[in-house]
DNA sequence: CGGCCGATCCACT
DNA sequence: GTGGATCGGCCGA
C-alpha cells in the first residue's frame, strides 16, 4: 500500500517506467467516492524526439505545458472532442516524457464506475481503452496538472494517485507491441512502446 | 479568424 | 468492419 513517490517518476527511462507501471494500482477520489484498479496496459511517449508525442520538436503550448513539469504530474487532454485521456508525466522538469494509461482491471468502487459509465454490469472490456478509464474514474481534462504523489488526507478529499501493492508481474505475461492510433508518426509508430499485462 | 484533425468509442451492418 | 459524433487545440492567413 505504498503511494508511488516522486523518485519513481523522475527517472530518465520512460519506456522502463511504462513497463513497471503494469500491476500498479491507479486510484481516484472525487466527492468522497473512491475508485480504482490494476494497470494492465500502458504506452510510453518519449518527448521531443518522438513524432507521436504532443511535445515532439519541443512543441510548447497552453495544453502541452503540463508535459514539461516534474515527473509525477497528470497530463490529461481531450481527444476527438469527447474523451479525456489520462497520462503520467515522467522525468525531470523540461523533459516532456509521458505515459498513457490504456487499460485497468477494476478493483475499487465498481458500483460508482458502472454508474459513471452508464453500464449495468462489468464485462471483460469494461475498462480497456483510455477514454473509458477516465469516464469510470471521473477524470476530466480539467484535472491536467494534478500532483499524483499526494493521496488525499481525508475520506472527502479529492485526488489521483498510484500505489504499489506488491504485484510483480510474471515477464511471461507481458506483451510488447507498437502503439495504437499513431500511424501519423511515421517510423516512430513502429517503436515497441506499448505494454500489455495479460490478465486471467 | 477559419479550417482541419485527433494517443477514441459505440452503434450499426 | 465501418463511419459518425463532437469540440478543443493548433496552425496558417
Amino acid at each position: 500500500m505504498i503511494v508511488l513517490p516522486r523518485s519513481f517518476y523522475i527517472r530518465k527511462d520512460v519506456v522502463a517506467i511504462a513497463r513497471e507501471l503494469l500491476g500498479k494500482y491507479l486510484f481516484t477520489q472525487f466527492d468522497g467516492r473512491l475508485t480504482g484498479g490494476i494497470i494492465t496496459e500502458t504506452e510510453a511517449y518519449e518527448g521531443v524526439t518522438d513524432k507521436a508525442s504532443h511535445a515532439y520538436g519541443n512543441r510548447y503550448t497552453a495544453r502541452t505545458e503540463v508535459m514539461y513539469r516534474i515527473g509525477g504530474t497528470a497530463y490529461v487532454y481531450l481527444c476527438y472532442g469527447v474523451h479525456s485521456l489520462f497520462n503520467i508525466v515522467t522525468n525531470q522538469v523540461n523533459v516532456p516524457h509521458a505515459i498513457l494509461i490504456r487499460a485497468i482491471h477494476p478493483v475499487e468502487g465498481i458500483a460508482v464506475m458502472l454508474e459513471r459509465r452508464g453500464e449495468k454490469a462489468v464485462t471483460k472490456d469494461f475498462l480497456t481503452g483510455p477514454g473509458k478509464i477516465s469516464k469510470a474514474l471521473g477524470i476530466h481534462y480539467s484535472h491536467s496538472g494534478t500532483d499524483l504523489t499526494q493521496k488525499p488526507a481525508s475520506l472527502n478529499g479529492d485526488g489521483i494517485w498510484i500505489e504499489n501493492r506488491g504485484i510483480d508481474p510474471d515477464p511471461e505475461k507481458i506483451r510488447t507491441t507498437r502503439r495504437i492510433g499513431v500511424d501519423y508518426a511515421g517510423e516512430d509508430a513502429l517503436l515497441p512502446y506499448r505494454f500489455v499485462l495479460l490478465w486471467e
